[in-house]
DNA sequence: GCCAGCTGTTGAACATGTTCAAAAGATCGA
DNA sequence: TCGATCTTTTGAACATGTTCAACAGCTGGC
């Protein structure tokens, strides 16, 4: 079996089997995008490729994992896009905003059957939940986007709280993500409705951390999160 | 096709078909958690229960519908216990923590096969999804619980924020039992830790918001969520 | 009693994700 | 070149959720 690796996916092809990866990929993702998740089956994707069926699963394991390697796909992208916002922007609303409503952007041509990946997120057992062992490296990646968009700002804070919000940011990204789904409004509205108006809220909340009463309660929090991450 | 209703659940069956409803329902249950939802077959069940695969259908639309029944089912069990611990006790934490511990008593034995049914709560078009349409009567009925448990608290809060709160406090479970259906931990102590640490923060929390500065970002978040209920 | 129509039941057929044993190709040392 | 071994490819077979046309049973009106 081939080794699968973000790598791979971003190289041009060079050894033999890997344009036959890509071009399943590819194939897949464009009839994903056409027809919806649910109405692609993997003997079209196969058909369409000009390949057979168990070739296509020579390579991908399983249709859920053809839509894992859209997830990482997407997440370099919006890894490129997020890097030249950072570079121009130094107030952290700007920053945090510019970074999820860039993920929306990367996302829209996905938005129609992105439910469906997104809906393995509840299940543990799943190698494709955001949460799991196995997605480790994309979530890691994704907090690093984070980690940049708190770092290069002109945020003051505590220094505890400081090395938690990353995790933080990219668990209200997730949150974000189930609203997305869910909204059907023109041209998303809604959910940038709610980026627009949380991510001021965030900013405001975290430098109320100055007043004594809110940062005991938000030290007390930080160390909730330490010991839940065990 | 015969009428689904909360009612036809508790009751006991009086129509024909009822009994065979719940005989499928119930041999559907034993058998999720028996051996896990993916292992159990709809012919299995049926075979189990002795009636034809074609009949199950007849009764529940899918495989899912037969989770979704068990979900109302669930929030009945759960409706009642947290009804006796709201009986005795006035302080608002030990109410909101004693009807979270207790959701988690009732739904302890199907802890296994969970992950299943939650998976659906990203899938925008499933009806099963937790804020469909389709299910925005159990949902009201849960909202309903933790009403209860603000409505019969001693926390004192601006009227705002205490008619949104029920809702939040949904919200808050939601998560949790995200949390929860992740959790392999012993007799689930760390959904438990979450809920005992979290409980007394947002208690806190929600009583700062004598404080000015906080006043104001808790308001403009709730104008943020009512804008968006829109 | 008996027909009409509604309710309940059946199992074979279908759609589709997945597996697998076999074959075809590629690579490389002798 | 030849054979061994590894990689890639194939398509038929399988498992299982779901549909559907047919049938059976019951009920109420005549």
């Amino acid at each position: 079996m081939p080794v699968t690796t973000l790598a791979a996916m971003t190289d041009s092809a060079t050894a033999k089997g890997e344009q036959t990866r890509e071009l399943i990929l590819s194939t897949a993702l464009r009839l994903f995008r056409e027809q919806g998740y649910g109405k692609t089956t993997m003997r079209a994707i196969a058909a369409e490729a000009g390949v057979s069926v168990g070739n296509a699963y020579y390579y991908y394991s399983s249709k859920e994992h053809l839509m894992q390697a859209y997830y990482d796909h997407l997440q370099v992208q919006h890894r490129e896009a997020a890097v030249e916002i950072l570079a121009g922007e130094k107030a952290f609303t700007k920053r945090l905003t510019g970074v999820l409503v860039s993920w929306l952007e990367v996302s829209a041509p996905y938005h129609e059957f992105a439910g469906t990946f997104f809906k393995t997120a509840a299940e543990p057992k799943s190698p494709l939940s955001p949460f799991s062992e196995q997605s480790r490296p994309a979530r890691e990646a994704s907090v690093e986007v984070f980690r940049q968009v708190v770092e290069g700002s002109d945020l003051k804070l505590p220094a505890e709280l400081r090395a938690e919000l990353p995790e933080l940011l990219w668990l209200m990204q997730m949150g974000i993500v189930l609203f997305w789904v869910h909204d059907d409004s023109k041209d998303l509205k809604r959910t940038r409705l709610l980026i627009t108006s949380t991510v001021p809220l965030v900013d405001r909340l975290l430098r109320l951390t100055r007043i004594p009463g809110v940062r005991g309660v938000v030290n007390d929090l930080v160390g909730v999160i330490r010991a839940l991450k065990s």
